[in-house]
DNA sequence: CTTGACAGTCTTGTATACAAGATTGTGAGC
DNA sequence: GCTCACAATCTTGTATACAAGACTGTCAAG
């Protein structure tokens, strides 16, 4: 079967907010073209839609990245998280009883994650929370806002080295949930307010990105991070440059 | 000089967005790209980044059309709104001075247009308002959010012929400005819902989109509907079907 | 006169070819 | 050894060609 724009597009959305293609990444037209079997055509529409969208940018006859928003821009994605998700709970009146179970379930199968260790589908799950709330009290339109906009500052918790705290991220999201159970929506959303503060403040956006995060992310697996205290590798340091992980190189 | 993709798609949309170009037109990509001296692959860019963004939609291998938000999706659109806009001034704590200045003056702008009776700028500067109450109080992503909605929302207006009370709104405006001048900035999030629930309520949206609209905007210019009240068209009724004005038939 | 099949035309979907600019590697000059 | 110019290579930007499907109009049959 062949890949349709669409998936395309879906495909590299979820590689990039599943961790597996870091902000800045070089994305080639031609390879993603020969990974799906497809022309260049089909790759640069899925480009160009992601691109509307605020996933990738596309730097003139040198390729498309995923975006690595500045400090400014993060800021700018918070505040208009904060905007609209709490304004979306204080407009909604009263939340029907199924939608609280769904999202008690939800935040039930965060706390599992994490208890497991799953950190892969973590971040994808603290992220889901956001979007199957404005799924199950806005609607269609807001939903598809609100994914972009989480997707947007999923990719700059990964940019900007955050404290990891997913727990607390879960706890918060089980307040909210409860203070809605208790139909105080405006409690509810004081507390979204809070919880989306306290995920900005966990990041260091006084520190410039890290341009060499796609690089280290290559070239220093996790393993090698894990055992080498020795190099904290503060932000604008210089990268291992001769050195390079073998098993890690593709061409 | 040679338009580019992105004055492409502002030419298409400002054009949508003036009403020059009604909800359900078709927009031929070679005739597009004829029009703007480029080949179709710039055209079909920036179609692409126009459907993306909700304001065209492509039928397969039928062509690009102004997009028709049905009843539902209009309602979608107007509770996003809702829910941003009132968001919004519930988020603000304070609000500066110059920015209180700048927003008396566009109403009294959009005052002096009504007044001057200058119709084809009216619409889109009551659209303005919000727009740049976001730029003002808010950053620059939310600004595009609203940006777009707004967008569609004034497609829906032109869709379900609206009672068109310009006056009332930008009185509307002008009392969300007061409000803001007062400092008290939860009621002018609540004089924001009342505004976009008015604006809502002015529409008919019991009614089915009319979808000889366009046909109608072609054949029958206002001279005709103004002069002749015979013929009050229902929404459902037959169209002129074998006639066409030989003036506005293009080719 | 109405209805249905069919061919012709038109329009998008997709791939490919070529042009233009950016990057990288090489080698000469100092 | 270091720096700068230049050529080779690579990548996107844009146009064009062709394929596939949708619509329209015609013509024959009833």
């Amino acid at each position: 079967m062949n890949p349709s724009t669409a998936n395309i597009e879906e495909a590299i959305l979820s590689a990039i907010l599943a961790g597996r293609i870091p902000p800045g990444t070089r994305l080639g037209e031609q390879k993603l073209a020969d990974l799906f079997g497809v022309s260049r055509t089909r790759v640069r529409e899925a480009m160009m839609r992601l691109e509307t969208r605020g996933i990738v940018q596309v730097s003139a006859r040198r390729g498309w990245f995923v975006v690595e928003p500045s400090a400014e821009e993060a800021r700018e994605a918070f505040q208009t998280r904060r905007v609209i998700e709490t304004g979306l709970l204080q407009t909604v009146r009263e939340v029907p009883p199924e939608v609280l179970a769904s999202l008690k379930e939800h935040v039930a199968i965060e706390r599992q994650a994490i208890e497991t260790g799953d950190v892969s589908s973590r971040a994808c799950l603290l992220g889901d929370f956001h979007i199957h709330l404005a799924d199950a009290l806005g609607n269609r339109l807001l939903t598809e806002i609100i994914r972009d906009l989480t997707a947007r500052t999923t990719l700059i918790s990964m940019l900007y080295q955050p404290t990891e705290k997913a727990e607390e991220s879960s706890h918060d999201h089980e307040d909210i949930v409860a203070a809605m159970a208790a139909g105080d929506l405006a409690a509810a959303a004081r507390l979204m307010d809070e919880h989306i503060g306290k995920v900005e403040a966990g990041l260091d956006l006084s520190s410039k990105p890290d341009p060499l995060a796609s690089l280290r992310e290559l070239l220093v697996p996790s393993t090698f991070t894990d055992v080498a205290p020795s190099m904290p590798h503060p932000h604008g340091t210089a990268a291992p440059h001769a050195h390079h992980h073998p098993s890690t190189k593709e061409d």
